[in-house]
RNA sequence: CGGGGCAUGGCGCAGUCUGGUAGCGCAUCUGCUUUGGGAGCAGAGGGUCGCAGGUUCAAAUCCUGCUGCCCCGACCA
């Protein structure tokens, strides 16, 4: 480090010894911020624009961010209230490594079962490693090795640390990175009814702890993905910008990831054949939109008719009503269906059916046909003929094609009827930010991580997980807290509290008396006050405060010091406030009260 | 990984089609003025035009290859 070259440099304030988080107070003429008027070209989300038109983050290749002083300092207030939360619930902070041996991803099958999502290298002696993307093995591992005994359980690991997954596609800046920082625990139980209640512990300390972010979000049904096990809920922060679907019911407590929610099959009986098959003409019309065009028909009459990698090699058909998209969470479930889910090739298709894709239907298809319940009820219908430009009008299950097995394989869509029958489905946007896992044995059979009983029998813990997007909150929350003129921080993840701008500074004296003191007054009252004592305009001021999101914002020019007052703003109000500056560290200790 | 696009001072862009001395705005530095909503004037610095080949008297510009990044589809905190 080299000393300041320049002599106009202030001596860096004394910091409180008990400030162990870096949340001391800051002088900006000390802190080279760089704001910019203009958004990157790079950012799409307006909380990526907010993060890098405010410099709280830089990118350093795709995916992969540098946190600079001020978006650290956000990422401590979510990890700070994350780790309160967990140990009130009783977990036990640990921390793992980043790199870690192939031998325990071997051992529970996931060194081969995990894709190229999984960041491998080698050391220098030709060992296989991993940069963990989550911490299941590791743990585990301590967990064989420290827990001998029924009478240590139940016990929850977590950690904060760094994850790395090779995402297919990384975006929104830190809302998908492929490295990012994460808070992952894991339970471990000697019984069903124990996993339950550590699972129902966890589901209320991210309740209390989104709560106390003041996000607004809400839980869900969730699939397990490639982390496995039984039950899970996903925490969704609600946003449109968010990249899951949710579906929401208006009539009862259900919600649930578009992936998992059931489509219901239709109540009404299928109506009876009235039309004659026969076949039409269709150059070119490949979609079926086109083809819903095309015919004059309702897409809702029109079958798709998908084919995917069958398990065994070969393909199996999935029929949906023209209108319906296909799930492949629900997909890749099936029986004889490949996962994950794959769409068979141009050339599979053209040798299983004869056609290209575009033209395929369900009738003389010899491959397994899965059919949505929607589709299974369809009478009159159109179809592809599986013949280049001609498709086939007037088709009926049961007289010209038999009737197909039945499956559940579409997304829920805006108006479906709730699993329970009891109110219609919403569809709503929301960023996933917490997942929470009922793992079972999955991981602790697969390593032998045991411990004895009370009749002295060795058995298999029972494991639970929760993860949680540390850097992904801080997305989420610009996302549902901003305006045109930047973010507006909800007082538990603000950087500052207050940012105390004095005008004129450089050519008043009194001015700079007055806010230097004060400045001094707020800090040791334990106020993270954020200084702008730049030589800089007022608006200038103002606009950065304003785009940085401090929820408090104090104003003092000579007008005010020859008054004794000081002006107050909230950050989402647009009103000012006088206070005598004898009161002011009064008057925002009482804002800043719980 | 497939499809589309971009790559020119720190940031945002023009110039490329039609080859000929690299330009604008913001930011930065100096001086003066200015000081309650992103100031004005005067001056200054900063670019191997992503990389490597090729064509040409001459390449940011044309050709080939590579790399990086962004956007659209299958994964997940």
């Amino acid at each position: 480090m080299h000393a300041p070259a320049t002599s106009n440099r202030r001596p860096t304030d004394v910091q409180p010894a008990s400030d162990l988080l870096g949340l001391s107070p800051m002088r900006l003429s000390q802190y080279p911020i760089n704001t910019t008027k203009e958004t990157p070209a790079e950012a799409e989300v307006l909380s990526h624009q907010l993060m890098l038109r405010a410099g709280m983050i830089r990118r350093v290749a795709a995916g992969i961010y540098s946190w600079l002083p001020l978006g650290l300092r956000v990422v401590r207030k979510v990890e700070n209230i994350i780790r309160e939360e967990m140990n009130r619930a009783g977990a036990l902070e640990i921390l793992m490594p980043a790199v870690q041996p192939a031998e325990l991803w071997r051992e529970s099958g996931r060194w081969s079962e995990y894709g190229p999502e999984l960041l491998r290298l080698k050391d220098r002696h030709d060992r296989d490693f991993v940069v963990g993307p989550t911490h299941e093995e590791v743990v585990t591992d301590i967990a064989r090795r420290e827990l001998r005994s029924y009478r240590q359980l139940p016990v929850n690991f977590y950690q904060i640390q760094t994850k790395f997954r090779d995402e297919v596609r990384p975006r929104f800046g830190v809302m998908r990175g492929r490295e990012f920082i994460m808070k992952d625990a894991y339970s471990f139980h000697v019984d069903d009814a124990s996993m339950a209640a550590g699972y129902a512990a966890m589901r209320e300390a991210y309740t209390r702890m989104f709560t106390r972010m003041q996000l607004n979000f809400r839980s869900v049904q969730a699939d397990t993905g490639a982390i496995g096990g039984s039950a899970s809920e996903e925490f969704q922060v609600l946003a449109d910008s968010g990249e899951d679907a949710i579906a929401v019911s208006d009539g009862d407590g259900f919600a649930a990831n578009v992936e998992l929610a059931p489509a219901a099959a239709p109540s009404q009986p299928r109506a009876a054949p009235g039309q004659p098959l026969e076949q039409v003409v269709t150059p070119r019309m490949k979609t079926i939109a086109d083809l819903s065009a095309f015919l004059a028909t309702p897409r809702e009459q029109c079958l798709k008719t998908l084919l995917v990698d069958g398990a065994d090699g070969g393909v199996v058909a999935l029929v949906l009503r023209g209108d319906h998209e296909l799930n492949a969470v629900k997909a890749q479930k099936l029986p004889g269906v490949a996962s994950p889910l794959r769409m068979a090739s141009a050339t599979t298709v053209q040798g299983a059916t004869g056609s290209e894709p575009g033209f395929l239907g369900p009738v003389g298809l010899k491959c397994p046909i899965y059919a949505d319940h929607a589709a299974r009820n369809m009478a009159d219908f159109v179809c592809g003929a599986n013949a280049p430009d001609l498709h086939l009008r007037g088709v009926n299950w049961g007289r010209d094609l038999p009737e197909p097995a039945a499956a559940d394989l579409r997304n829920v869509v805006d108006g479906d009827p709730s699993p329970s029958g009891a109110g219609k489905l919403r569809i709503v946007r929301g960023i996933e930010v917490g997942h929470i896992f009922q793992l079972g044995r999955k991981y602790s059979q697969a390593m032998n991580a045991t411990v004895l009983d009370e009749a002295g029998q060795a058995v298999t813990m029972l494991m639970g997980c929760y993860g949680i997007g540390v850097t992904r909150i801080v997305a989420a929350s610009i996302e549902q807290n901003h305006d045109e003129r930047g973010i507006i921080w909800p007082e538990p993840l603000a950087p500052f509290h207050v940012v105390l701008i004095p005008l004129n500074l450089q050519k008043s004296a009194r001015v700079r008396a007055s806010a230097d003191a004060l400045y001094a007054e707020l800090a040791a009252a334990g106020v993270e006050v954020l200084y702008d004592d730049r030589d800089a305009r007022p608006g200038v001021k103002f606009a950065d405060a304003e785009l940085l999101g401090i929820p408090h914002r104090l104003v003092l020019g000579e007008r005010g010091v020859d008054a004794g007052s000081c002006e107050y703003r909230y950050r989402r109000g647009s009103d000012n406030q006088d206070i005598p500056l004898a009161t002011v560290t009064a008057f925002i200790k009482a804002r800043l009260a719980p």
